[in-house]
DNA sequence: TGTACATCAGTGAACGCGCGTTCACTGATGTAC
DNA sequence: TGTACATCAGTGAACGCGCGTTCACTGATGTAC
């Protein structure tokens, strides 16, 4: 059979340049960093000419917004695959929670454009809002077994899934963005970290006062 | 008796342009975001031509890790005003919440410099770490009020100093950064819903099984 | 199967811009005598 | 009190750079007949 033409094998039409910009992007923002992300810089990656990506990108903000929503594709995939077998709810929740500080701390460049003022306005994107919401449902749905298990006697699920999710946002956060890892405090490793905190949030599930 | 030349009075030396710069930046990162910070526009803001700050700054880096650094002391400030009449434990947590949430819906721009990757090492700036280590030795030391008085059976202090910082840090970072507001999800207004969000896990701390 | 032609996805040169930083300079200040 | 001079804190021109984006182009592909 005729070799397609896929990939970059020399040929002038590239066959999937879109994905593979978006793939460069990636590589680019995880070994440099969110601030040295630039268009020019991505089609250098690819291997193709500095105009190349205006045929699938209208500008600059379009890819990076292209990039974070494979980023939130991967994070509600991870998140899906860890919690898979979980049925208690609290063990579904830590399982999220790791999965989300696992997501943060593999991929901290794509993790800050996600959540960073990068994008500038996510509302212009309508996929990636669509996708991004994907983790929170997860979320919010974790929440609310929960306080059914618990038979939910304060707060509402949308104050508690936003506790939940500040929760293990603040933790990846920190991991990536501040100057301590996992075990220059508490605990010995991440995943223990992350299970201890999360552990200590669901305890207070459905009593708080408020 | 002579007036003494301080402030923009119109003379050649400035008096205290050091100052008069980290107040441009703060205006601008607050006006126009992280993105926007360029030492020419901070010179431009502050009126002064655009190598005047390298009598006061070595370079870009160093004059955003001082601006960082008034970011930590102000923070700092903030919370020990909150919790300074607060006695109980938990009441005291909550207050240290909510001063650092507040912190940061009121100064998005500085937050973000405070926690982002825009001060790239920040292990080059010991007065930075020392600034911003104020309002985490806070946090632990209600953690550690919170802990004694629960009769702390389980964890250890540093972890659930982690858990506590990752909670209020990540509903700052949420509230700033993602799309929605205090309202459009759970608690009518902020100080409501950082209340909540904190006492849930204030219940949690110090019991977890890990 | 072969050919004409429209369409698509690349190229390379060029634009204007703002940036961080260096340089030689100059005006103002403060101090020694 | 007055003067010489070192030092400090400003200025303005200039550097080289990488950026996002536009433009006219060309090679490759696919389709109608």
């Amino acid at each position: 059979m005729a070799k397609q033409k896929k990939g970059t094998s020399g040929s002038y039409h590239h066959g999937d340049l879109r994905t593979a910009l978006i793939g460069a992007a990636t590589t680019i923002v995880e070994r440099e960093g969110v601030m040295a992300l630039s268009l020019r810089g991505v089609a250098r990656e690819a291997g193709v000419s500095q105009t190349a990506p205006y045929h699938h990108f209208p500008d600059k903000q379009a890819l990076l917004a292209a990039v974070a929503e494979t980023g939130f594709r991967d994070l509600a995939f991870g998140m899906a695959e860890t919690s898979e077998n979980v049925s208690e709810s609290g063990d579904l929740l830590v399982a999220l929670g790791q999965a989300y500080v696992a997501f943060a701390t593999a991929h901290p460049g794509r993790f800050r454009l996600m959540f960073g003022p990068l994008v500038g306005d996510k509302l212009n994107y309508p996929d990636l809002l669509e996708t991004s919401a994907k983790s929170l449902t997860m979320i919010r749905d974790a929440v609310g077994k929960r306080r059914a298990d618990l038979g939910a006697t304060g707060g509402t699920l949308d104050a508690d899934t936003i506790a939940a999710w500040a929760t293990v946002h603040g933790l990846a956060t920190l991991l990536i963005d501040s100057g301590f890892n996992a075990d220059s405090m508490g605990a010995a490793d991440q995943p223990g970290l992350v299970d201890h905190v999360t552990r200590a949030l669901v305890t207070g599930l459905g009593r708080a006062d408020t």
